[in-house]
RNA sequence: GGGCGGUUAGCUCAAUUGGUAGAGCGCCACGUUUACACCGUGGAUGUUACAGGUUCGAGUCCUGUACCGCCCA
C-alpha cells in the first residue's frame, strides 16, 4: 500500500492509469474468450471533429455503461472509430488548399484525394486522443474507420446489392443543392430555419384580356419566377373558376403560363393562387409531375441564375431577386409586400441557404426497407430509451421519402456504378472492371460522384465488424446492445442503421436506443461555435479533471432531458473527488492495510454495532439502487445514489461514529469498524468506478485493494443483500429504523445546541429520558457514539427524567433530549419555540384525524395506506403530548 | 399548420408508475477540530404556470389556456 498524498492531483493520475490500463489490455475484447457479450460501437465522429460537450455527454454514457458490464463479466467491447464526413472534410481540405491559392480543380480528383489523406493522416487522430483523456474505455484496437478498405467493401456491397435489387436509382429529381458546398444534400441535411422573409403579391396578366385583368399570385421567393410554367388554382376554389382554360403572361419574360387545378394549392395561402415552378420548388416540381408541366432551370450550380434567366443571367440569385421587385415595381406588377416568417433550409455544414434544383442524383428507395424496420420496433425487439422517441421514429418511417445518396464532391467512396460509351450499358459492379459487362468494350466509365457519408455509417454496427466477410467477431457481438446517441440523428443514422441492419443481417443492429439530452449553455442556448458559448470539455478536465468532468456531467442530466451547464457546475464533481479521498485519506490514518478478507469478509456478527450493521444495509440498498438504475439507464440517479450514500450516509455518519473507536483502546472494537470500513469502502469504489474511473482505480490501488483484483476494472460488480441476507447478519429492518432515529435525536440535540449558541467544540452535559426500555437499552450501549457527534462531557438515559429546573429541551422519536446550560435560560423564548413545534405538529395531526374520519378513505384507500396514517397519527399523537409535558414542566420551573 | 417536450425553492433540476414535495448550487449564522474550508454544524425558502375535471386523495391522470423549447411540413 502506497501512503496517499495530502490533496489529489487529478493530472499526476489520469494519464498514468489510462496509459497502465491501454497496456494491459483491459479495453480490448477477444471473441474466442467466449461469455455474454456486450456491445456497444461508438458514433462515429467525424474525422474532423474535435470533443465538444455533448461528444463528453455522449461517450461518458457509453463508458459507463461498458464499464459496469466489463465489472460484472460480459464480455463487453465498446467500438471506437471516426466517419470520413465527406463534405466537412473536402471543405477543410479546400480551404488548407486555399491558403496555398489552390483550388481542388488545379490538383485533380486523384491529388486532391491523396491531399485528404494526408490531412487525415496527420490531424484525424485528434478527437481519439481527446476520448481518452476523459477516460473512455474503447478497445482501440478495433478502431475503424469508414474509408478504410474493409468499411468500403461494404460500403460497395450494399450499393450493388440494392441496385441488382433495384432499390438504388437514379433519376432527375429535385433535391436540396447547397451552392456553396456545390452538392447534393439529403432532406435531413437541409435543416429548416425559420426566417423573417416577405410576400410578394405580383400582377399576372391575363392573356387576350384587358390591361386591367391580371391574377395575384404570392410568392416568397419572386427571383424564382422567371422559371415559372403555370400558376395553380385549388379546384374548389370557385373565387378562380373564370380562369381555368386561360392563360397569363409571365412578367419580364413575357411566357405565356397555363392555369392548371391542383388539391395541393391551399386557397387560404396567399391569394390562393400560386406560380408553379417545378425547378425550384419540391412542391412545384411534384405538381408539374402532375400536369405534365416542363421544367425551366434558371440557375446554375453556383446559385446563380443562368441563360434561362434571360436579362438576369450571371447575377446572383439574392442580388437577382432585389432587381426583379425593382422592375415589377416599375412595371406596377407589384401590388404590395407583406412580412412573413417562412422555414428555409439551410446547409447543416456551412449554413448557406439551400436551393432546390433539378439535377440527376441517386436515390435509395426507402419504402421497402422502412417496413420491416418499423415492425422491429412495433414488437419492442428495438427499444428507445425514453420511450417517447419512439413515436418520433415510427412517424419518419411511415411517411419516409427517398434517399439522395449522390454527393458531388471527390472525398468518400466513389459510387461503383459504370457507363460504357459504347453501347450505353449501365451496370453496377463490386470490382473495378476493364470493360464493359455487355459489349466488352473498353470504353468505359465511372459515376463521378461520391455517396453520402450516412451511406457508410448506416453499416457501421457490422461493417466494424468484418461484414460482408464471415467473421467470427460478426458472429459473436452482432447484434449490438445498446446505441447511445442525441436526438438529432435518429433519422440520419438510427434510422437507417435499424433498415441496414435488417436488409444485410438479417437482424437488428442494436437492442436498445438511448437518446440523451442537448447540452446547452447556463441559460439554455444550444453550445455551439457560432455562438461562443461552447466550454471545451478538456479545458474542464485540466481545471477539474476527467473525473470531475464526467461525473458532474452525469448529476446533471437526467434520463434522455438537456442539461445545462456552466463552469462552476464542475466543482460538484471536483469536490466529490477530494471528499472521497480524504475520506479515504482518513481510513489510510487508522487502518494500516486492508484485511485480506475485505472483499467478502467473515463478519463476526456478535461484535457488530447498530452503527455498523446501518451501513451495511445503506451499502446494499446503493448497490440494489445503483444498478437498477444502469439497468433503466438512469444516469442521474445512479449518480445521486452513490453521492449520497458516500458522502452524508458513509463520511457524515459512519466515519463520524468511527472516530471514538478508532481513537480509542478496544482494539477488538478497531478491528471490527475497519473491516467494515474497508468492506463499504471497497464496494462504494466499485459503484463509482463506471462514473469516476481514475480516482477509484487510483484510491483501490492506493487502499491495497489491488490484491483481490489487479485493478478496479475487472473488480466484481457488487450484488446487493437481499432482506433475508442482511438479516443473518443482524442488518434487520429494526436495527435500520433505530439508527436513523438516533441521526434524528442527533439533529435534534444539535440544534439545542446552535439555538443556545454554544461553540461546536463547548462541551455539554445531556439528559436524555428514552420513550421506553427498549430505545434505553440502545441508547445507552451508544452512548459514546452519541456524546462524541454531539461533544457532550457527560450524557444520563433515565426514562424518569424530571427536569428539576427550566432546561432547554427538545423531543425526537427515541425519547426527550434537555440540556442543561448554567445561567437563566429564556423561559419565555424557549416555551415559545416549543409551542411553535406544537402548533405544526398539531396542524399535522388535524389533517391525519381528519383523513382517518372520512369513511370515504377508510374503506377505499389500500389497506397499507391506511395503515400507514394511523402510524403516523400515533407518532404525531406521541409527539404532541411529549411537547405538552414539556411546555409544562418548563412553565412550573420557570414560574 | 402538425407532433413532441417543458413550466416545481433565488438558480439548475429530481420526485420509482396517484398516498407526508427533495437534492446540488446560492443565501444567512457559527466554526480552522487531528480526513476534508474543494470542509463541518445549524437555519431560511414552495398556492408545484393558470382554469376546470376525475378521485377518498393529484406535482403526478383527463380537458382547456398561456408562455418557452425542439422536431417535421
Amino acid at each position: 500500500m502506497t501512503e496517499l498524498s495530502k490533496t489529489y492531483n487529478a493530472k499526476d493520475v489520469e494519464d498514468k492509469w489510462y496509459a497502465w490500463w491501454m497496456e494491459r489490455g483491459y479495453f480490448h475484447s477477444d471473441a474466442s474468450k467466449g461469455g455474454t457479450p456486450y456491445c456497444i460501437v461508438i458514433p462515429p465522429p467525424n474525422v474532423t471533429g474535435i470533443l465538444h460537450m455533448g461528444h463528453a455527454l455522449n461517450n461518458t454514457i457509453q463508458d459507463v455503461l461498458v464499464r459496469w458490464r466489463r465489472m460484472q463479466g460480459h464480455n463487453a467491447v465498446w467500438v471506437p472509430g471516426t466517419d470520413h464526413a465527406g463534405i466537412a472534410t473536402q471543405n477543410v481540405v479546400e480551404r488548407a488548399l486555399q491558403e496555398e491559392g489552390l483550388t481542388r480543380d488545379d490538383l485533380g480528383r486523384e491529388k486532391f484525394v491523396e491531399r485528404v489523406w494526408q490531412w487525415r493522416e496527420q490531424y484525424g487522430n485528434t478527437i481519439k486522443n481527446q476520448l481518452m483523456k476523459i477516460g473512455a474505455s474503447c478497445d482501440w484496437e478495433r478502431e475503424r474507420f469508414t474509408m478504410d478498405e474493409g468499411l468500403s467493401r461494404a460500403v460497395t456491397e450494399i450499393f450493388v446489392h440494392l441496385y441488382d435489387k433495384g432499390l438504388i436509382y437514379r433519376g432527375n429529381y429535385i433535391i436540396n443543392w447547397c451552392p456553396r458546398c456545390q452538392t447534393a444534400l439529403s432532406d435531413e441535411e437541409s435543416e429548416h430555419q425559420s426566417v423573417d422573409g416577405k410576400l410578394f403579391y405580383i400582377r399576372y396578366p391575363i392573356k387576350g384580356g384587358r390591361k386591367k385583368d391580371y391574377v395575384l399570385v404570392a410568392t416568397t421567393r419572386p427571383e424564382t419566377l422567371l422559371g415559372d410554367v403555370a400558376v395553380a388554382i385549388n379546384p374548389r376554389d370557385d373565387r378562380y373558376r373564370h380562369l381555368v382554360g386561360k392563360k397569363v403572361v409571365l412578367p419580364v419574360l413575357q411566357r405565356d403560363l397555363v392555369v392548371v387545378e391542383d388539391d395541393f394549392v391551399d386557397p387560404e395561402f396567399g391569394t390562393g393562387v400560386v406560380k408553379v415552378t417545378p425547378a425550384h420548388d419540391p412542391n412545384d416540381f411534384e405538381m408539374g409531375q402532375r400536369h405534365d408541366l416542363p421544367a425551366v432551370n434558371v440557375m446554375s450550380d453556383d446559385g446563380y441564375m443562368n441563360a434561362e434567366a434571360g436579362p438576369y443571367e450571371g447575377m446572383d440569385r439574392f442580388q437577382c431577386r432585389e432587381q426583379i421587385v425593382d422592375q415589377l415595381k416599375r412595371e406596377g406588377l407589384l401590388d404590395k409586400v407583406e412580412p412573413h416568417q417562412h422555414a428555409v433550409g439551410h446547409c447543416y455544414r456551412c449554413d448557406a441557404v439551400v436551393e432546390p434544383r433539378l439535377s440527376p442524383q441517386w436515390f435509395v428507395k426507402m419504402k421497402p426497407l422502412a417496413r420491416p424496420a418499423l415492425e422491429v420496433v412495433k414488437d419492442d425487439r428495438v427499444e428507445f430509451v425514453p420511450e417517447r422517441w419512439t413515436k418520433v421514429y415510427t412517424e419518419w418511417m411511415e411517411n419516409i421519402r427517398d434517399w439522395c445518396i449522390s454527393r458531388q464532391i471527390w472525398w468518400g467512396h466513389r459510387i461503383p456504378v459504370f457507363y460504357c460509351d459504347e453501347c450505353e450499358h449501365e451496370w453496377a459492379s463490386r470490382e473495378t472492371p476493364d470493360a464493359c459487362a455487355k459489349c466488352g468494350s473498353t470504353k468505359i466509365r465511372q459515376d463521378p460522384d461520391v455517396l453520402d457519408t450516412w451511406f457508410s455509417s448506416w453499416l457501421w454496427p457490422f461493417s466494424v465488424f468484418g461484414w460482408p466477410e464471415k467473421d467470427r467477431d460478426l458472429d459473436f457481438y452482432y447484434p449490438t446492445q445498446t446505441l447511445v446517441t442525441g436526438s438529432e440523428i435518429i433519422f440520419f443514422w438510427v434510422a437507417r442503421m435499424i433498415m441496414a441492419g435488417l436488409e444485410c443481417k438479417g437482424d437488428i443492429p442494436f437492442s436498445h436506443v438511448y437518446i440523451h439530452g442537448t447540452v446547452r449553455d447556463d441559460i439554455g442556448r444550444k453550445m455551439s461555435k457560432s455562438l461562443g458559448n461552447s466550454i471545451d470539455p478538456l479545458t474542464i478536465v485540466d481545471k477539474y479533471s476527467a473525473d470531475a468532468l464526467r461525473f458532474s456531467l452525469m448529476m446533471l442530466s437526467a434520463t434522455g432531458t438537456d442539461v445545462q451547464l456552466s463552469d462552476e457546475k464542475f466543482e460538484l464533481g471536483r469536490n466529490f473527488g477530494t471528499k472521497i479521498w480524504n475520506a479515504a485519506r482518513f481510513m489510510q490514518m487508522h487502518g494500516a492495510e486492508a484485511p485480506a478478507d475485505f472483499a467478502d469478509p467473515a463478519f463476526d456478527t456478535e461484535k457488530l454495532s447498530a452503527d455498523d450493521l446501518h451501513i451495511l444495509a445503506k451499502l446494499h440498498a446503493t448497490i440494489a439502487a445503483c444498478t437498477e438504475n444502469l439497468e433503466r439507464f438512469r444516469f442521474n440517479d445512479l449518480s445521486r445514489s452513490i453521492y449520497d450514500f458516500l458522502w452524508h450516509q458513509y463520511c457524515d455518519w459512519y466515519v463520524e461514529y468511527s472516530k471514538p473507536i478508532l481513537y480509542g483502546d478496544d482494539r477488538d472494537r478497531r478491528e471490527q469498524v475497519l473491516k467494515v470500513m474497508h468492506y463499504v469502502f471497497s464496494n462504494a469504489l466499485r459503484l463509482l468506478h463506471p462514473l469516476m474511473p481514475f480516482i477509484t482505480e487510483e484510491l483501490w490501488q492506493g487502499m491495497g485493494y489491488a490484491k483481490a483484483s489487479e485493478s478496479i476494472i475487472i473488480a466484481p460488480w457488487p450484488e446487493a443483500k437481499d432482506s433475508d441476507e442482511l438479516d443473518l447478519w443482524g442488518a434487520t429492518s429494526a436495527v435500520v429504523s433505530y439508527v436513523d432515529a438516533k441521526h434524528d435525536l442527533i439533529r435534534v440535540a444539535r440544534q439545542l445546541r446552535a439555538d443556545y449558541g454554544l461553540a461546536p467544540r463547548q462541551e455539554i452535559d445531556l439528559k436524555i429520558r428514552p420513550s421506553n426500555e427498549r430505545y434505553e437499552k440502545r441508547l445507552v450501549h451508544d452512548e459514546q457514539s452519541i456524546a462524541s457527534l454531539l461533544c457532550a462531557k457527560n450524557i444520563s438515559f433515565d426514562r424518569h427524567f424530571t427536569p428539576p429546573r427550566a432546561m432547554p429541551s427538545a423531543i425526537s422519536q427515541l425519547g426527550a433530549v434537555y440540556m442543561p446550560v448554567d445561567g437563566l435560560i429564556d423561559v419565555a423564548a424557549e416555551v415559545k419555540k416549543l409551542k411553535g413545534q406544537l402548533d405544526k405538529t398539531s396542524a399535522e395531526l388535524q389533517k391525519v384525524i381528519r383523513k382517518l374520519g372520512n369513511m370515504d378513505f377508510i374503506n377505499k384507500a389500500p389497506k397499507h395506506v391506511v395503515e400507514q396514517q394511523e402510524e403516523r397519527k400515533k407518532s404525531l399523537l406521541e409527539k404532541s403530548d411529549k411537547l405538552e409535558k414539556l411546555i409544562e414542566t418548563l412553565s412550573e420551573c420557570g414560574e
